[in-house]
DNA sequence: ACCTGAACACCGTTCAAGT
DNA sequence: ACCTGAACACCGTTCAAGT
């Protein structure tokens, strides 16, 4: 036993967040364990924990991943559209779909709650602002009069309502719960928004 | 050992879910195990089985008492106001008061997801619907000539949104996550969203 | 009838000891 | 230097056995 050397703390590192993100994406957050990880890499525990501090770590990595993936579906389905209310509602809706389609994955980068003693990193902070940002800057050319200030309040709002419908969505406490019922809902709130945004 | 009758099984359920919200209210959801409430109550982890089917079943009843005080407190956030506009906003700020002063609670309320195979039971759905029918019930004062499924609609967004907004809030994953801050999103939702609801 | 105690199959995390 | 294996202190759940 000790020292096989088999893979560099990088393949290691990498060989673990993927192994995590299977089991995730299998089991959803509840069903992953360090344990499980270890013996889908076929190393032990303790190995584990050589490259991540501990189970909260893996998580945060895990989650900037998902994260990433959002961020250019996000981009992605800005494809093509000109106006500033398709653009908007196609954001909305491709967060929607990707919850739907990533589901384990996505609950658990909301899910993932790490104890108050345990920082969340500042990389992984910035991740979730982006999304923000890339709303007020669909918000911007839709409201030319609006300062900085009120197009960061706008789109906070705007962004945390569309977040609020994919919850809910997700995890049946909406009366209807399909994904085409979220998609709505979303497109219903983006476009009442923009509409009262505009008085 | 065996046979103390020291308590009716309805004193024993009160018991359990009593110690349960204490802990969840000292420790978060994760610090909750079947074993501290055994023992905060004196009996062995076998008796829970007697009177709850599983955690989960237990965590179902604590939820719902959560919910019934929520929804206690929205409805006393009305008390005074007359105003469409102004009711909304009341509900929404004691919506987010609510979850600041009751932290770990609403937390746990919505981050219980029971595995697949255990449905959730009808009276825990009709008590999170109740808030959204209390959304439908102030909207349509503001909103004469909706009808009943638009109504439906514009809840569904609207009181969605604030949840989104407290939630973010509550995980510090808005820019600025002060309860003022908040409040203060909340309110512009509302705003923003009659605003554009009429037209 | 009511409750216990021990068992089973799991956890996250640590660290002395082996190569 | 790198990794293991076993230990520690926990879990949820079940159920034969005691009173």
């Amino acid at each position: 036993m000790g020292r096989r050397n088999d893979h560099s703390r990088e393949e290691l590192r990498q060989m673990i967040v993927y192994a995590a993100e299977k089991i995730v994406t299998g089991d959803g957050y509840s069903g992953l364990s360090m344990r499980k990880v270890a013996s889908a890499i076929g190393y032990t525990v303790g190995t584990l924990y050589l490259v991540f501090k501990n189970q909260d770590a893996l998580l945060f990595e895990l989650n900037a991943r998902t994260l990433d993936k959002l961020e250019g579906e996000l981009e992605a389905s800005l494809e093509g559209k000109d106006d500033s209310l398709d653009r908007l509602k196609a954001i909305a809706h491709a967060y929607i779909r990707f919850a739907h389609s990533n589901r384990e994955r996505w609950l658990t980068a909301f899910e993932h709650r790490p104890p108050e003693d345990v920082p969340t990193p500042d990389w992984m902070t910035e991740r979730i602002h982006r999304s923000f940002e890339l709303a007020i800057r669909e918000l911007k050319p839709a409201l030319p009069n609006a300062d900085d200030e009120q197009l960061q309040i706008a789109a906070s709002a705007l962004w945390s309502g569309v977040h609020g419908i994919c919850v809910l969505g997700m995890t049946n406490k909406l009366d209807s719960s399909g994904i085409a019922d979220s998609e709505m809902l979303a497109g219903f709130l983006v476009e009442t928004m923009l509409k009262g945004l505009r008085k």
